[in-house]
DNA sequence: AAACCCCATCTTGCATGGAAGATGGCACAC
DNA sequence: GTGTGCCATCTTCCATGCAAGATGGGGTTT
């Protein structure tokens, strides 16, 4: 049966919630909202075609992902990172990434060496687009590596806790991008998680992916504190 | 000024929403909503004494938490938790308490100390409770032990995952409470994590914190097999 | 001129109604 | 007896209305 055309030009599937929180959750990653601005449900309603109340019931969800904040009776209010959020962020990705390859470098050889074959993939994308000068490419063969390490470890909680730390992190790692130093560094890293994993040494996983991240992380946050980003 | 007397009589704060969340997700940790329940809105919603609407908001934070799920149209689906969820649980928590036991250890020995003090008077408190045989209380006082190592590492979004994990798990733990056999090994264990943290010594703190998880873990899961328990 | 208070306006919280979809039982055909 | 299809019923989804609370500006007082 040919369904009828949908009703809103770019409404795929499910309900007008799940819309609203698509919308409203990419308008905030693209900082088309941007931190501290004040939106009222209405306004949203209104722009994206539909009533107050799926707004409403997305707002919520977007509250339990920490990436607004529901105000009594003001509005909505998006969320600022600040220098401490970005602390807390590195610690619960030191620890899931950890152990997630410490996970991955326990399963029987055929699985661990398909995750490190393709972690290699993402990471030798890295390192061309490191050659060519591209940092937004390296950007998205970095954040797919990270991705597939979790997914591989074949635990929903972890890859739920990661999107949300992702989600909560992604204009920190956009702003940060053109700043950043250790971009070869990581690389080495990166070939140094998948080669423990591959060689099914669940220990030098572990502690190849803490430390990757901990680097990472002292690389960062005394960047973000000396241009006194006080929100991002 | 003397507010007026609340309205519906155990009211306390907030909004009806906070109610219906708080009120819905104490009845499903104390298994009033037995797991595969399917509970209609509107039957919570005359329940609770109110409307709909704010039931059905409650319900999206809850399923947010992973402790129900909203069928389309079919009603509120209290969700079960099957061994495999377990393990994920497990991981999580491994990851998350390891993090968090060397975030501590390498705190400034004032609050190190502190922190070690107060666990160990979970612990103590689960020891003399072993020693009566009083298996709620020592559950009781384990319950604290872990909150306490989470909070000392003060990073807000480890105490909500942890938070949140520890509401899908808390009927797992009511109900093998009564078979497990290694209690004294946790305490032995407790004592290992509060001595490192006092020491100063960050990997040991974060091995022992792993371990006991682990250990934990390994006794829990044959348990849970053997049983063939498919779902709690 | 400065401070204060009141009210118009804007905002969400919640209730309720209409509509669409899913389910399960019942009747009917074979 | 078995299988199939229909429909009554139950359920959520979403729009809308009303009320209460918060805010900010304007008028008044000191």
């Amino acid at each position: 049966m040919v369904r009828a055309v949908m009703r809103a030009e770019e409404e795929r599937k499910g309900s007008l919630v799940d819309d609203a929180y698509a919308a409203m959750r990419a308008a905030i990653r693209e900082s088309s909202f941007a931190p501290g601005y004040q939106a009222s449900e209405q306004e949203i309603a209104l722009r994206l075609g539909m009533s107050r109340t799926p707004v409403h019931e997305a707002a919520i969800r977007l509250q339990e992902d920490g990436l607004v904040r529901v105000l009594p009776r003001r509005g909505i209010l998006i969320l600022a990172l600040a220098p401490d959020d970005m602390r807390e962020i590195y610690d619960v990705v030191i620890a899931i990434e950890g152990r997630a390859a410490e996970l991955i470098a326990e399963m029987p050889e055929a699985e661990r060496v398909r995750a490190a074959t393709e972690l290699d993939g993402h990471t030798a994308e890295m390192a061309a687009a490191h050659e060519r000068g591209d940092r937004p490419a390296w950007g998205r063969a970095d954040g797919a590596f990270h991705t597939a390490l979790i997914e591989h470890a074949g635990n929903r909680r972890m890859s739920r806790i990661a999107q949300t730390i992702t989600d909560q992190s992604h204009r920190a790692r956009m702003l940060t991008l053109n700043l950043r130093q250790g971009l070869d560094a990581s690389i080495d890293e990166h070939r140094e998680i998948a080669r423990a994993m591959r060689a099914g040494d669940p220990a030098a996983a572990l502690n190849a992916a803490r430390q990757h991240r901990i680097r990472a992380r002292d690389e960062l946050l005394p960047l973000l504190a000396s241009y006194g980003l006080k929100h991002l």
